[in-house]
DNA sequence: TTGTAGGCGTTATCAG
DNA sequence: CTGATAACGCCTACAA
């Protein structure tokens, strides 16, 4: 009846005054061993590290933890060893869909390796991005960023303090997941050709976009390939309402096939070709990129460019998890496959100079 | 020169084998202490509540910390106070949309209350809901739980060892954001009736879904009110392809006008229609629910019940945090309003039995 | 206002 | 194989 364990302090009527930590604190690797009667270090190990243990002492110390409802304290864990079972991911955008995938694959596989994932936003700006960095860095084992905005230096900051990975851009010496534009684009411009058309118009991304550049010269590429004639043009913000922005200046254009950063601009450009009465895709076809939730709610349905990012999401955080249990060497650029989506919004041409 | 601190372990060759912890670990309060010239506990007290140290004795600490780049350590800090400055977050399902908004608003006001989330998904499932929920509690300071699928017990057991808010669900004694169905429901059954509409089907969403049969009762009443018929489908999945398998279902019921339990029924409902010939909104309106990303893509655009998701996603978070701070007493069920977003897919009945 | 000392729960190092 | 014991970095009475 001494006062050996906090048990019955419902009663207490002195106590119950702090507001938080309302439940019973849970049980410590020091009550484990004062039930199993042995010491404390024996309990660590055993929980730890299995095997470095008589099995019967083994079961003793178990019993006694399952009894108890031992659960680790992680921040004691983490004091001493530094490591957290935590991964952190920062994604420029949580509105655009294009991320909920990545933001998925990242959390399902942390999750099945018994990691938890932290998330973040930068809304597109450097200087939040590097902010929410350092913030989680102090926490987490590992960081994954997508589509970082901020510069080549300052990601090889952060990878230097804990392992980085980064998607959808390439940062030297750090490992990246990046998707491989070029089948998916050279199947999309293939089949432009093949349907009839000479010009194509791309519509740009963000400046600050690692993707939008290399997306631009595998559209280039495969249109000299196909001896089409192709124009790029720039867009206001990568969004459903840039794309509409941007139709005025793809009519301009002349070209009768555009492809385009990204979905929402595909999506967006779409709205503004109908409602101004141009055909799509019979007097001009779209091709979006990404294929995001939501891509074959439109009437035609979007023909697009998949871009695997729940792939990324995956590969990222397994690459990371790699890294984090002492794989050496990581191949420093996994590349996912993407693939021509073919839907309405792409097809045969059927302008006035081009009689069926 | 005894053996006072680990100073300089750099050149001790037998070391820097540890893959892990590349960089140099970071300053801790002590070596601000002794740059200086002050306790620790002074710098632990500069630090962390400001007032209760001498100006100067302030600023010299400020400015050996900023020379330092120190940076609290969060597990030690965690250690004797037990709280983390992160919320954690589960929602049901990280690719249903409905959720993006809930997700952007906890992490938009969780970062700029200097907190960080921790995000997981419980893929409709109570086990790994629950799972989940015990893995993060133990990390950190309160739990967000959107769509819960788990029991109420469950959740009033979490709710016992850390704060906890729910979000599109009540449960006793535990605080919650809701939206209130019943407004933008009221909207949109007087428009049907307006437009000459006499009865209504609702397709209902999962079972174990509290906010389903809110909708359906909320349906319900409204119908009565307006002196419609009503009547209640179920649906297999919550999904697109859950919407395309009710259609045939709608179209026997003999209803006009169907409301769904959420947008994405709602477009794949209004997906097999159109490809059964079936007219929309000619024939038969469609009402969706929630407003989802993409809702706005197809033709006709869905007209929708919006649930303000991201002001959930905010006002729980910051429930969670006034909570956290030690306010006593939270409204135990906050409510965020629900609007009727007209749109295509909805409008005046021009059924045979209906002659123009 | 500042310094002292003990503790938070685990892991790791050494003896036994 | 197991038991002591010292970190880990910070917080917080209590004392000066």
């Amino acid at each position: 009846m001494s006062e050996s364990r906090t048990q019955d302090l419902s009663d207490s009527s002195a106590e119950a005054r702090k507001p938080v930590r309302s439940g019973k604190s849970s049980a410590t690797i020091y009550d484990i061993a004062k039930l199993a009667g042995v010491n404390p270090s024996t309990v660590s190990r055993a929980l730890s590290k299995p095997g470095r243990v008589s099995a019967k002492t083994q079961k003793l110390i178990e019993d006694a933890a399952a009894q108890l409802e031992y659960r680790v304290n992680p921040f004691a864990r983490a004091l001493p060893t530094g490591r957290t079972n935590t991964l952190a991911l920062i994604v420029a955008d949580i509105t655009n869909p294009t991320f909920f995938g990545i933001i998925r694959g990242a959390e399902s596989t942390a999750t099945a390796r018994d990691y938890t994932l932290m998330l973040a936003e930068s809304a597109e700006s450097a200087d939040t991005e590097l902010t929410a960095a350092r913030r989680m860095l102090t926490t987490v084992d590992g960081l994954i960023l997508a589509s970082p905005r901020m510069d080549d230096a300052r990601i090889r900051e952060l990878a230097q303090e804990k392992p980085v990975v980064v998607i959808n851009r390439q940062v030297d010496g750090v490992p990246s997941v990046v998707p491989d534009v070029n089948k998916g684009i050279g199947e999309a411009v293939r089949n432009l050709a093949a349907n009839g058309h000479r010009k194509v118009a791309y519509v740009a991304g963000p400046l600050q976009s690692w993707m939008t550049t290399r997306r631009w010269e595998g559209v280039k590429a495969a249109c000299e390939w196909s001896h089409l004639e192709c124009v790029q043009l720039p867009s206001h913000k990568p969004t459903v309402d840039g794309g509409r922005q941007v139709a005025r200046d793809v009519v301009a254009s002349g070209a009768t096939a555009v492809m385009t950063y990204n979905d929402l601009l595909a999506i967006g450009l779409m709205q503004e070709l109908q409602a101004a009465g141009v055909q799509v895709p019979d007097r001009i076809s779209i091709v979006g990129f990404d294929d995001i939730f939501g891509a074959d709610f439109t009437t035609p349905a979007l023909t697009t460019i998949r871009s695997p990012m729940t792939a990324c999401g995956t590969e990222a955080a397994t690459l990371l998890l790699e890294v984090l249990h002492g794989a050496e060497e990581v191949s420093p650029a996994l590349q996912v496959e993407t693939e021509l989506v073919l839907r309405g919004s792409s097809g045969r041409l059927l302008a006035a100079d081009h009689p069926a």
